[in-house]
DNA sequence: TTGTAAGCGTTATCAA
DNA sequence: TTGATAACGCTTACAA
């Protein structure tokens, strides 16, 4: 059926259009064609002050919002950075997804966000997947990917797309991928340093019950290489998977089976304990607190992560504050300066630190 | 300089593409057209299987990663939807993004996530960025939006993009909006009654600090007019910004101060306290401790969100558990139901639960 | 300062 | 079962 003049300038063409406002849509009204309001919205070229005026109060009839996919599938580039975590839901990562969030989104760059489960499998399904939307740059966490997701990372940053491992910085930069956060090795043997320090020569590592959580794995074996170094008895404990301050409480527990009880008590196997997290060591301080075991004078409790909570229990808890928040934010600001730029992503160490607080002692340490 | 024959057969064509292998690379490998592929790729249409094998091994070889920017340009939609939440560090909205993520992400939805900072203001901004990504469905949290952000997110809601709102479910339905969450002031008047059940008379509620936390409020007023209601005293304090511990401990403080000390020791001027959240109410408990304040003889504490540390204090800590995770997996399976189904979103009423502890006194409420 | 033409990588539509 | 063609809404390149 042919269609007539006038049922045509009502519904315009034929399938044109999704039903959105278009850039054409604004230069009708604004009696320009679609490329000056183009250059106008973009801020690019030249337009006239007067164009602009009318530019704008178009815009603002209209609804205008310019279409972000369209424009990225005309210029080759997107203003979207994927980030993949092992986990929002935890304040680890949450704190980093908020950083990464807050500087993407001042330099104007949306945030697309996937959870990998701690698991590698995960990681490479959501990259895939993130893939497809043309990022312009990509996150991922720690320097443990699959084969298949490494290759995928390679070959993106081969096509001159910044990739940001984050939370993580070792040496040999696996890939040679830019990398934001620490080196776990270092803190691992600085916690066993700490206790060392203190006069302990029976140290344990109480490790997270998330099997695919590399990096407090690797603070763990640096703990125990440093302790053995220094010629002190180490054990390597993992904790019960589930609520971790439950897994902490059952360390405790189990450690005052082993002493005894009654008459029959003996010491502590151990006298001071470094924990994966700080949940854990939290669990571990208010069951010492129940079961009559002083800390420090028994046994010495030394987390990680310096939650809120740490310095509110009795006694305050020692334990590794990160730059949870400053990763995301350094990651996103590196990003920011690649995409600007044109250049690759750089690495960034950002600092530690032991908070030493009365669940290791207060004494100064003997030097 | 004009290109010699040989050099354009490298290089191909002069500005074609922007060096991502594409619909019509794999086309060309295995023998067929773009459109043959495509249909491949989606799973619909026709394809014979001896095609199909074609098209598998060339995607193979290329690696091939379908551009979905330009997919949703042709299809006039979008798998991904869009989130802005108030704040992602904080544990409640971590969770929620958890659900919301793993949710979208079986379906086969990515997600872009925005983080308001708890403001109005910064979640227009972060409406109209989203918005230009062509999102398949918008979720937003609370009903409390700025006139203009409210606008947009009509305007989107009409041309048939599902709009969710988040941790709230309010009868009016401010806009219409479907509504994933619970009702604010039930919760308000259940802790009310909680403690009055328990005998209370003289109560206070101890709100947030952050000013934008509508919910909290809220819970506050209608825990207050549930107290007079019943004929009770009650106060609104509003805790201290930063450090909700340290505000909680500080509410503790003022009130021991106010009783005075020593011999001219009176009465706490309230008997029963109900938080905004479960880490003002877990410093409150923590400084009750400290001060030889007997919870709950002296004073009963009420949280509310029911943290994992909520059961791990002494005494524990009664308190209003959460949906958190739920909010967000069951507004993802609203949405992929509605873009499904095309229809439109549905509201859903997700249970919480005060669990009694300690702290509000284990007496099960006289009858 | 503004415009024209072509193309980004995909899918809807119609035809074969 | 496969293909040709024309969009989708925008930007680059070049022209005026």
């Amino acid at each position: 059926m042919p269609r007539s003049p006038a049922l045509a300038a009502t519904e315009r063409t034929p399938r044109r259009g999704h039903g959105r406002v278009t850039l054409a849509d604004v230069a009708t009204a604004a009696g320009v064609t679609a490329i000056t309001v183009s250059r106008y919205v973009r801020g690019e070229g030249y337009v006239s002050a007067e164009t602009a005026e009318r530019i704008r109060n178009a815009i603002g009839q209209t609804g205008y919002v310019p279409n972000k996919t369209a424009g990225g599938l005309a210029s080759g580039g997107s203003r979207m950075v994927a980030a993949l975590l092992p986990n929002i839901a935890n304040s680890i990562f949450g704190e980093t997804a908020q950083g990464l969030a807050e500087g993407l989104s001042h330099a104007g760059y949306e945030l697309m966000l996937g959870s990998t489960s701690y698991s590698m499998e995960r990681e490479e399904e959501q990259l895939r997947a993130v893939l497809g939307w043309q990022p312009a740059a990509l996150v991922v966490t720690g320097r443990h990917h699959s084969a298949a997701a490494r290759a995928l990372l390679r070959a993106t940053q081969a096509r001159g797309t910044p990739v940001i491992e984050l939370w993580d910085h070792h040496d040999p930069g696996s890939e040679g991928f830019a990398q934001v956060g620490f080196n776990h090795d270092e803190v691992g043997h600085a916690m066993a340093a700490h206790l060392l320090d203190r006069g302990h020569r029976k140290l344990a590592y109480i490790d997270s019950g998330v099997s695919e959580d590399f990096r407090a794995h690797d603070r763990g074996v640096a703990f125990a290489a440093a302790a053995k170094a220094a010629g002190a008895q180490v054990q390597l404990v993992v904790g019960a998977a589930g609520d971790a301050f439950d897994a902490g409480r059952d360390v405790i527990r189990r450690l005052v089976q082993g002493a005894g009880k009654g008459r029959a008590k003996k010491a502590l196997a151990v006298s001071a304990l470094a924990f994966a997290n700080d949940h854990l060591a939290c669990g571990a301080l208010l069951e010492a607190a129940r079961s009559g075991i002083r800390v420090p004078q028994d046994l010495a409790l030394l987390g990680f992560g310096d939650f809120a909570l740490a310095r509110q229990l009795l006694p305050p808890l020692s334990s590794v504050s990160l730059p949870r928040h400053a990763i995301g934010a350094q990651a996103a600001a590196c990003l920011v300066a690649a995409l600007e730029g044109d250049a690759p992503a750089a690495s960034a160490t950002l600092p530690w630190e032991i908070v030493a607080r009365e669940s290791t002692g207060t004494e100064a340490p003997k030097r």
